[in-house]
DNA sequence: TTGAAAGCGCTAACAA
DNA sequence: TTGTTAGCGCTTTCAA
């Protein structure tokens, strides 16, 4: 069977397309027997309205597109599912696409997505190349860039200072007595928020005197296993290490179970840090610190500001900024 | 700057609608000087091609629908990548709904997903109520189930038989010496591919005359944070088990984390088993036992499966089957 | 309460 | 090589 269209719809009901349309939608009058016709008919035929055609006659679509790096970690499908939670409702959906951390195929996407002429459009960071952010800023509809806030966003702004979570687990972990320090992170040439909390950690060693007596930056992806070999490898070259900073939670839960394998002990030996404050860390038979990324809020709270600038109320940017909280650092 | 239209474009470079469209797309040929013209009139306005329009007039999107449970474990999303992935290059795009593990809300979202006219919809399990078969049967584009076997496909099938894997769980674990074995699981009536791998596992214990001592079905989601609580409780409560089967990965790491603070050795006196084949188990420092659930590359079948059919190569239905092996068992 | 005409932005088909 | 016409499926006007 192909697919019933309107006029379909109408002529088997035996009256006119706009009076079908009416019926369906309930908007204005349509008398009782004709309506009964009418839904008969469609629900025979399957019909299915065409959005196409509804979003071009209305010069809008019900549509948000969301653009994040990866989805090779639970983290930006939390934050999808933030966004999709904070939309329901509100008849608007969410059509997502996934940059794989590259500036290139993110204009691309970018670029796709605004094809389908979005209502509004939500991107991960705030690091776009200069064509880019004026592709975005020529869209003429809300941007909401999220999950960072150190840089200019083009409009509106839901996120944490990258920086700031580098340089605070710093801080935090010197103000634990540690002071021999290894970093392992994956890609930083790519992740630009990761490379952004490195550098904010190293900023604070370097106050203190301080650097980092280890660092193995590898080029792969971030995962669990990848942290926990690069562990492997960093734990038995460099003796003497007390902690260990990583790009994130999957590298540094991959560290820790390095560290049970090799029967170093955690804590006490060596502090295991990472980002995100993931289930998974909060799980794990003995604790490695995080700072929490608030992920799904940051989601739930773009998905409030794509509501507000669509209806209207206001047309000034807006900046959201969440303070991101550490955990498990041991209570001594 | 409103969005800049073709025609605007068209004007701009002082020739008509159909040369601009002519130009931009390069498909015929087009003197260079006006090609020149249009292209630069067209970066001049930042105008972005308007989808809604060109899939109105060819009568067909580049739209692959595709509805999962939920995203709040690393398995859809997972799923969701290989999908992407599998379908780069084609020019089709994926764009993801979310049913929560809701018949109703499943209904709706498809119906939604349908409204945008895709080229192919794929859907998660097999089991949809008769009115949601029936719209996809009427819908008239290619229809993939994934990720399960058990039923009767509405069309294209690519999965792995989740009933089968859960007897060769059961029958693995009994091969292993297991003999008393607890269940802990969340919300299996809603998940119905993790009820049919219970139910699968209670047939071979049915067979070899045993049962589960000891049985936790949480109505909440399932995480790690879950699987260790009802781990805790359980063991505290039931002494002598010697094995617990878990709804997933997730569950089961969690489970480790639990027998790992409460000094209970895995897999000596608890072997750990749970389902997916996460990265998470394969590097955690105490094996668990898991099947792999192939969930990227079933993802990836179900993207060679849409091109096939929407490029119109045989109308048949395939079904395309995998085999989960098993990983993590200690070698006796 | 119902219907007819026009138009949303684009392209296929035909014409010049 | 370029332009004109018609039409994709729907809704918003305007009329009956």
């Amino acid at each position: 069977m192909r697919k019933a269209t309107l006029e379909e719809v109408a002529s088997a009901a035996g009256v006119s397309k706009m009076t079908a349309s009416r019926a369906l939608r309930g908007t204005t009058d349509v008398s009782p027997e004709t309506r009964a016709k009418v839904l008969q008919a469609a629900k025979q035929l399957s019909y299915v309205a065409n959005r196409l055609a509804l979003s071009m006659s209305a010069q809008r679509t019900k549509l948000v597109a969301v653009v994040v790096p990866s989805m090779s970690n639970i983290v930006f499908p939390e934050v999808m599912a933030g966004i999709s939670a904070g939309l329901e409702g509100s008849g608007m959906q969410a059509v997502f696409g996934i940059s794989d951390y590259d500036v290139d195929k993110e204009r691309e996407v970018i670029r796709d997505m605004l094809s389908w002429q979005p209502s509004a459009i939500i991107v991960t960071g705030l690091d776009q190349p200069e064509d880019t952010r004026r592709m975005l800023k020529d869209a003429d509809i809300p941007v909401i860039q999220i999950m960072d806030l150190d840089g200019e966003p083009v409009d509106h702004c839901v996120g944490l200072s990258q920086g700031g979570a580098g340089e605070d687990m710093a801080r935090a972990l010197i103000a634990a007595g540690r002071r021999r320090f290894g970093y392992i992170g994956s890609a930083l040439n790519r992740d630009t928020r990761a490379e952004k909390r490195r550098r904010g950690f190293e900023r604070v060693l370097d106050q203190h005197g301080l650097r980092f007596a280890a660092k193995h930056i590898d080029p792969g992806s971030s995962s669990i296993v990848l942290g926990k070999r690069l562990t492997m490898e960093m734990v038995k070259a460099s003796a003497g290490l007390d902690c260990i900073y990583y790009s994130n939670d999957d590298m540094a839960a991959g560290g820790l179970f390095a560290c049970m394998e090799l029967g170093v002990s955690v804590p006490d030996e060596i502090l295991i840090a990472g980002f995100n404050g993931l289930e998974l860390a909060h799980a794990l038979p003995v604790k490695i610190a995080t700072s929490e990324s608030s992920r799904r809020e940051i989601g739930e709270i773009a998905a409030r500001l794509v509501r507000e600038a669509t209806s209207g109320e206001g047309r000034s940017s807006k900046t959201v900024a969440f303070k991101p909280q550490i955990f498990g650092l041991p209570t001594t």
